[in-house]
DNA sequence: TCATAACTGTGTTATATAACAATGTTATAT
DNA sequence: ATATAACATTGTTATATAACACAGTTATGA
């Protein structure tokens, strides 16, 4: 579908939330500066350490946003959906990047220079407001997160990423199986723990029939469980 | 000193980093809705839940912005030094509190409706590119602080708990004292830790001359090691 | 189609840290 | 000056979870 688009029609589809807010001649710069590659799964598209210059937009497949903690041990810290915008935040806050991204499952990704966008937002106002709300509400989430990182239980935890997972990229049209397919490690990664008890917890929920598990493909039967064992678990 | 200035003289105070922003009519709108209020000693400023309508600016005095985690449990988020902003990320992010606020010691604060502020912003870009600086680097420290208090030894949460206080809020003139004089247990809630723990833990870096503590006045004897012990410890 | 690697599953052990308890110390208020 | 509460300290025990090891399974690619 998206791959028979012509790179125009791409660039349209890329500018997602924010095409309503741009005028003709902002959307003619835009398109100018604007390119597209496409990413393999598991290929990295930015690193820890990297010079921030790129506005990001996810057009299709998954991505994720990870940190590299304390020996090897990995902490994904946002899951990026079509259409959004990511690999921004450095760059606005002037820093270089602090997280790492990759492709999650093969992806197609626009790129626009930030000083491109630093140029829009300076003129256009519901732009820059547009920003502060995706910066102020993905601040509110990483707050919340530290908070059940560090608080909750290992239950509690992976029973929250399911359903944050849930949220994200919702369901198959069968209504309960997660429509993304990770390696529990990366349900690990994702919950702050190791990948074994990713695994036995998971083996857990199972048993408890609140979900049912077949190799990837996890199907949450009993949502409401799911949401008590997040609150306290 | 501050005490002694007029409300006037208190508002441009208040304007902090935003003044050489303004125009001169800006800053009539915004004198003439701005409002101070003084905080005693670990008086609430705003509760988790609550309406978020206010930019709020601390003028003098220290503030803490935390969140209640699980079993009373509370996580220090950051801490406030003059003149800093806060209280404005929920409003942008159309959400109500999600953190609460109270006064670390007896405070002085200016406050803005957030109404205000919005219009400010879709007039003075320069104004909204602040609140993205602002609300970037915030998200990065956010970033960064969950994979430390997740990752981290309950030592490296310490030592860099003691970094982020000398950063913060500075040392006394002596160049070792840190400027805030906080309970173990807001040392503790700070870290991720119990207050037992935290007192243990500093007991330690004192045996091991790292710091001197007397009471809750706390001296950085060797930073370098610190930095060490942060890094991994 | 076989070899190799990546992933999943399970059991065991080690350990960091929370939980609890008890006591000492220092502020605060009357 | 004394009572009361808040805070600091120390020790002990319990426990959640990491670390490790090994085996089985499923992809991957030559």
């Amino acid at each position: 579908m998206i791959k028979k688009l012509s790179i125009e029609a791409l660039t349209q589809e890329a500018l997602g939330e924010m095409l309503p807010l741009l005028d003709s001649n902002e959307k003619r710069i835009i398109t100018e500066n604007f390119h597209i590659q496409t990413f393999k799964k598991n290929e990295m598209i930015y690193n820890e350490g990297e010079k921030a210059e790129l506005l990001m937009c996810l057009i299709k497949g998954k991505v994720k946003i990870f940190k590299a903690g304390i020996g090897g041990r990995s902490q994904i810290m946002r899951l990026i959906r079509p259409v959004q915008y990511f690999g921004y935040r450095a760059y606005f806050a002037g820093e270089d990047y602090i997280t790492a991204a990759s492709a999650f499952e093969n992806a197609t990704i626009g790129f626009l220079p930030m000083p491109v966008v630093d140029e829009l937002i300076k003129k256009n106002n519901r732009l820059a407001c547009f920003f502060i709300k995706e910066l102020a509400t993905d601040l509110g989430m990483s707050d919340t997160r530290t908070v059940n990182l560090t608080q909750k239980h290992i239950r509690g935890r992976l029973a929250e990423s399911l359903l944050m997972l849930k949220d994200n990229y919702g369901l198959e049209e069968d209504g309960i199986t997660l429509s993304i397919y990770m390696a529990r490690e990366d349900l690990a990664n994702l919950s702050n723990m190791t990948t074994s008890n990713a695994i036995r917890t998971l083996s857990c929920f199972a048993a408890e029939k609140i979900v049912v598990v077949d190799g990837r493909k996890i199907q949450l039967v009993d949502e409401a469980k799911l949401r008590k064992i997040s609150r306290f678990g």
